[in-house]
DNA sequence: CTTCTGAACGTTCTAGAACAGCTA
DNA sequence: TAGCTGTTCTAGAACGTTCAGAAG
């Protein structure tokens, strides 16, 4: 499905979102939150702070009674909150309900595809992690013990090999995550690509002849100058991340 | 072995008390809380349930609003349930907030004495632990392992698990397999498609030299220079893109 | 008598865990 | 079926407060 879903071609600037941001679009529960800030109806109750940054629940039993079953399922503000924890949204004042994601900024929605979920990941990935800034809130002590306890609980040694089994088998399975979203990356990718041909495919010049040079009206030539530059624009985009795909 | 629990003598318990209970008057968040069930004229917003084995907050706003600051130090619903749930207490329904402890009942002001707070009494006591209520809730399965899994992991999990570790270790491995030889597919056919969608996406370049200094008007420069930062945009947009992408 | 100290309790914020529901 | 998101309930953890009792 969403392959392809009603690709405005006539608005280019669309076609441009659609083909570098389509990865993978943000979470519903995201979008709706992002929604709710946003409305400028609803901001004696919730609204951005005054920088942006974050955002403020000025009345939460208003919020959990008339706007959270708007959206969502139920009527609950812990529920609400367990969700921002859960995508790594934090409480940064004692006085209000304020939070902040480094990626929920007012006017950033863009930057919503970038959060990510926290959770069935409970396996953390070694050094390499560096790629997503969740974790920079490393002010968190525990996550790194959580890993650790378990296996210093035993210490005998009959169960040594046990615990190497363990250990290999926790290993396994980051590696079976790591493999399967690789692949499922690698499967967006082609459905990109594929969209990318098919959209190739179907711009093709017929526009520019049909509305030919006669030169009055400078307006309608501005406006297909306009055009064309942004169409060169994105050509130039997809060679240029096209080539660096697959390097 | 959990003795004297139904203590009669509720006159002069006085000598009981200090002989038995002497460490353990009421903490004050219950002795708070059964007065605010208890007082009839709170019983729209929270009272006891209809037989009297459990309390319900008909109105958690309301509650949270004009109740709980009166005897506490906030107003926060949240707060009082992370209280209620220290001390024992669980939900016994999805459709209201009902709380129940085995010792929190109506007419038994006497049993909330034997209420203990869960914490920093983390190590699990000797045999004689009996003093919680903790197994009469065995409604509650997430309670039975609560209590007990601490002593079950490390005791006898033996051969039978060992065994499913070995299953799960061999089954991982070859999952492991399938994922890997379907990704070296993909990432070919993603080659492929890319190698197909170069050559619809070598337009460019040219135009954008050409077109340069024709008229040298105002307009013009005005417009490479938007075209310039328009540019800039796009690739910073793309590479963000391809950082991901690409990781 | 004052001060220090430590333990229990209280408040806050976040995470764990179970489960339902949906989708591929 | 497996995996992910969403909802619910409970627990972990950090930190603040209170208070009794020891130390000065």
């Amino acid at each position: 499905m969403e392959v392809l879903e009603e690709v405005q071609v006539s608005d280019e600037k669309s076609l441009l979102e659609y083909v570098v941001m389509k990865k993978s679009s943000p979470s519903p529960f995201l979008l709706k939150t992002y929604m709710l800030v946003e409305d400028p109806a609803t901001d004696d109750v919730v609204s951005w702070n005054s920088d942006g940054s974050a955002f403020v629940v000025w009345q939460p039993a208003e919020f959990a009674r008339d706007l959270l079953p708007t959206l969502f399922k139920h009527s609950n503000f812990s529920s609400f909150v367990r969700q921002l924890n859960t995508y790594g949204f934090r409480k940064i004042t004692t006085s209000r309900w304020e939070f902040s994601n480094d990626k929920f900024k007012k006017g950033e929605k863009n930057l919503l595809r970038e959060i990510r979920r926290r959770k069935a990941w409970t396996n953390r990935q070694q050094p390499n992690n560096g790629g997503q800034s969740q974790d920079a809130n490393s002010n968190n002590k525990k996550d790194n013990i959580t890993e650790e306890d378990q296996r210093s609980s035993s210490s005998t040694s009959s169960s040594s090999e046990y615990i190497n089994l363990v250990d290999e088998n926790k290993r396994l399975k980051m590696e079976n995550g790591v493999l399967s979203s690789e692949l499922s990356l690698m499967k967006n990718k082609c459905k990109e690509l594929m969209n990318i041909v098919t959209i190739f495919a179907k711009i093709p010049e017929k526009e520019e002849e049909k509305k030919p040079m006669l030169f009055g009206v400078r307006l309608e030539v501005k406006e297909e100058m306009e055009r064309k530059r942004k169409r060169v624009e994105l050509n130039e985009i997809a060679s240029v991340f096209l080539s660096q795909l697959c390097k």
